[in-house]
DNA sequence: TTGTCAACTGACTATTCAGTCGGTAAGGAG
DNA sequence: CTCCTTACCGACTGAATAGTCAGTTGACAA
């Protein structure tokens, strides 16, 4: 858990920590990346928000693509990982579809800036970085799920391609306005814990009173 | 409704006309703006889909940002418009928000880059450009049928400010997602004619039957 | 026909940005 | 202490890109 969040210095004095810096570079290039998506992003801005030198991105990740490579494959090996390991063959749909979208939005409350990010990639490049198995299959297992709630008859005729993208949506959609609905509730800030939490509440019973039975 | 798609050529010859070259100039702009955002957008590329030179775009616009607001502006009238001139204060809840969302789900499918131009402005720019009464209005009049629905008993016990992005979600992300998703179903391209009504209708049933005291 | 103005062009410039390279020094091994 | 490896630096380069400008061409009026 030693992950400085700017420089790298130790009981002060700077330390030369290979794995350290490459940790912090990623850090602050997927905040770049998150903001600017891949194009945008500028290397110097992500070296600055580092503290060490524009040359360390080429010398740790070889070119720009390199690190934004680096970024995606770290920021989506957790959702991947927590999405796979749920096991919700034996559930009823309902229950399924709760417990997935409690570990989706528990995930991304975790790391906000993942939507955004996959957002530029998806915009930006027709998501040719995700092609390679991922996020493909997160959307499968939604599907999968409301085809047999449909077929079940626990859930209201609705088309499972179609849903799955909405659901999604009503998911994800509040993480990629965050940056610009500051301004709106009382001072409330979209991404503190409170908020968050109750994003996932308010998304979670949206979307089951949404497909339900009625 | 003379607008020619790429160049300015009437009956074979290429015409002189300000108003067009500028239309056809805002049009690409869109479609660069839609896909790469304001920073990553080529000026270049937009003159080359337009056929004509590029310092046409500083000769009409004076400069990128110039152009990049002038395309903002264009793709939201259509969209502010239609949304104010709904008069939903007279109907039920339930009812004001079925018009609402068929209102904006027309608005959208007509022109499908729309949420993609507003993403990128949000994500980059913080909005910057919308904090000028637009989008803001919007996101309000949809609040103020949730809060009338819940006061009324019409929908559950939901939090207003929280659906309602949830609830633009369900309806945009479909755009967003468009170019990334085109591989899922078999052959069928989301941005059809027939997709978009479906999603139109998807759509709206998941809101209302999410929002509706059960 | 001629003059004038506005639409239009393409070559040019200044700047910004990704990527490089020669060199420095920290720190461990012997 | 002396090497030697490697983390690290900052000035540099070449390509790309926003923006300019001097000049050309077409339309239309007088």
């Amino acid at each position: 858990m030693t992950r400085p969040k700017s420089k790298k210095i130790e009981n002060g004095k700077p330390v030369r920590d290979a794995e350290a810096t490459q940790a912090v570079i990623l850090t602050a290039a997927e905040e770049e990346f998150a903001q600017h998506g891949f194009t945008a992003a500028r290397t110097e801005a992500i070296a600055a928000k580092t503290g060490v030198a524009k040359s360390m991105i080429y010398y740790y990740f070889k070119d720009k693509e390199g690190l934004y490579w680096a970024v995606l494959k770290r920021s989506h090996a957790d959702l991947v990982q927590t999405l796979q390991k749920l096991e919700l063959e034996h559930l009823s749909p309902d229950i399924a579809l709760e417990n997935f979208l409690r570990a989706l939005l528990d995930c991304v409350s975790r790391n906000p800036k993942l939507p955004t990010i996959m957002f530029h990639e998806a915009v930006q490049n027709q998501g040719k970085y995700y092609k390679h198995s991922d996020s493909v299959s997160i959307d499968a297992a939604l599907i999968a799920i409301l085809e047999k709630g449909v077929s079940e008859g626990v859930f209201r005729q609705l088309d499972p391609f179609q849903s799955a993208i909405n659901i999604m949506g009503t998911c994800l959609f509040y993480f990629i306005g965050a940056g610009n609905i500051q301004q709106f509730p009382q001072g409330k800030r979209l991404l503190s814990k409170a908020m968050l939490e109750q994003h996932t509440q308010e998304a979670i019973a949206l979307i089951l009173a949404g497909v339900r039975q009625s």
